[in-house]
Formats: structure tokens, C-alpha cells, sequence
DNA sequence: ATACATGCAAAGAATTTGCAGCTTG
DNA sequence: CAAGCTGCAAATTCTTTGCATGTAT
């Protein structure tokens, strides 16, 4: 899976590191300043690609365009429903409540957990003034 | 909000009781065994008005259309990735832990926390002893 | 009555895909 | 050179919407 490297795929690398959380179209929006010829569907297929082979994260957003992540790291993601903003957020506590939980569902369900995806929602403080 | 109760949102309601975190499509072909008028349409805006309205949740899924599910009543969903089996998981400990994380994102990130969608995913017991 | 909901079909948005041509190893 | 990737555009898929008509309160 994806053998070659691209001047394509780096530069979408590089827009997932520049923006925050991007969607596919601030990906390809970004990387067309630099250079326009890319195409929107050469970043979809790369996106698609790096999330499949776990290099990147997507972020399902339901109504909203998916959003793409290139921090693997153990964190969690608040997404406002009314910008579409999203906000990371870690820390021990949380991956200290976050092991609690897994305990608690692997001991009623039997499952061993090895995988989670959450998504928290809500509104932002800037949003909510307005 | 959904000021009238027709007919098509009561056989709506109990498509979402009878199958288990159905797409929209799955609901219409539910209906629709009985009620062979009702159209997709129809499906989809009552379900995004009651997802609004918080009486349902709409679980984003991102490359799969998004899936609804008439539980509001706190809890989680466990996915076997061997037998595709869901298991649900609720009870105070487990409220009582996802209360601590939604304040802490609170915290962190200011967004007041509405709405979470979570899926953790593993090998159920039965899976592991093949 | 009349405000709201429906069915239908068309529009819209997000994403994927087929294919000919260019690129990288 | 061959395998893979790109750009383009058309196709798919999921979801929303406008409008004329039906219906619950």
C-alpha cells in the first residue's frame, strides 16, 4: 500500500501538519498554493490511503465532511456541531478514567478491548456567544 | 419540532426499537413491509429531526452511511472484530466514569459536551478460543 | 381551517473510480 | 520498463429539499 512517494502525497502530508484537523478539501485548498495542479480527487484517494493504513486518523462527523488527523497519539476529540471546529484533548486523568472503562467492558462483556473511537460533541464557548 | 405524530414517524419510531442501530435505509425497508408508500424522504427527515431533537442518536460512521439508534439511555457498544457481534455495556460505574471524562473535556477544550459517540472494539471470548 | 407532514423526484454534497498518460524505482 | 500514481471527469452514494397534495389538531 503505497509504495511510491509522491511529491503529491508528501505535500498532502505537509497540509495535514499545517492545518488543524482538516477536511479534504482544506487539504487540497492548502496544497494547491503551492501547487495548483493537484487534483481533489488525488487527496481524497491519498487520505484514504494513509487512514486505511493507519497512518493518519479520519474523524467521522456525520453530517460534516470527515476530517483527517495526522496525530496518532492517544487522544480524544471534541467537535463543536455548530463550527465543526475540533479540539484535542490527553492527558493522564483521562487515560487513567480511559483504562477504567476498558477494564469495566472487558469484564462484562468478555471482550478484550484493543481499539477505541469516540467522539465527543458540543458546542464551543465561542459559539455559544453568539 | 415534530409538532403532528403521523402514522409514518410511529412506524419509524418502531423500526428503530425492532432493528438493531439501523441505517436510514434499513429503516425504510423495514416500513416498508407494511406501509409500502413510505418513501426514503421521509425516513431520513424524521430521523434527522429526531436526532435534533435528541429523542434518537445518529451515529456517524464515515465512509458507511450514519446509523440511528432509539437508546438514549446511557451506554456503550462493544464490537467483536471476529464475529462482528455488538455487545452493549452500561451501569453507574460506567456513567460515572463517562461523566468525569465529559468534565474534563469541558475543562480543556470549553465546549459544553452534548452528545458522545463511542465504539470500542476487541475479541469477544468466544472469538479468542478459535 | 391551517399549519405541518408526506411522497416524489430532482438537487446537492461528499467521496470514489475508470482510464489514459506521466513518474518513480 | 513496469508498477504505481496522477489529473480529469464522470459516476456513486448518502442525504437534503422544493413543491403540490394530504392530514392531524
Amino acid at each position: 500500500m503505497n509504495k511510491r512517494y509522491s511529491a503529491q502525497k508528501m505535500m498532502i502530508e505537509n497540509a495535514l501538519k499545517e492545518l488543524d484537523h482538516p477536511t479534504a478539501t482544506e487539504v487540497y485548498e492548502y496544497v494547491r498554493e503551492s501547487y495548483p495542479n493537484i487534483s481533489l480527487g488525488t487527496v481524497y484517494r491519498n487520505l484514504g490511503i494513509m487512514a486505511e493504513a493507519g497512518e493518519i486518523l479520519r474523524i467521522p462527523s456525520g453530517q460534516a465532511p470527515d476530517r483527517f488527523d495526522i496525530n496518532i497519539h492517544e487522544h480524544l476529540h471534541v467537535l463543536c456541531a455548530e463550527c465543526g471546529q475540533v479540539f484535542d484533548a490527553e492527558g493522564h486523568q483521562l487515560e487513567d478514567l480511559l483504562g477504567k472503562i476498558d477494564k469495566l467492558l472487558e469484564e462484562s462483556t468478555g471482550v478484550h478491548i484493543e481499539d477505541r473511537s469516540m467522539l465527543f460533541q458540543g458546542v464551543c464557548s465561542q459559539c455559544r456567544k453568539q
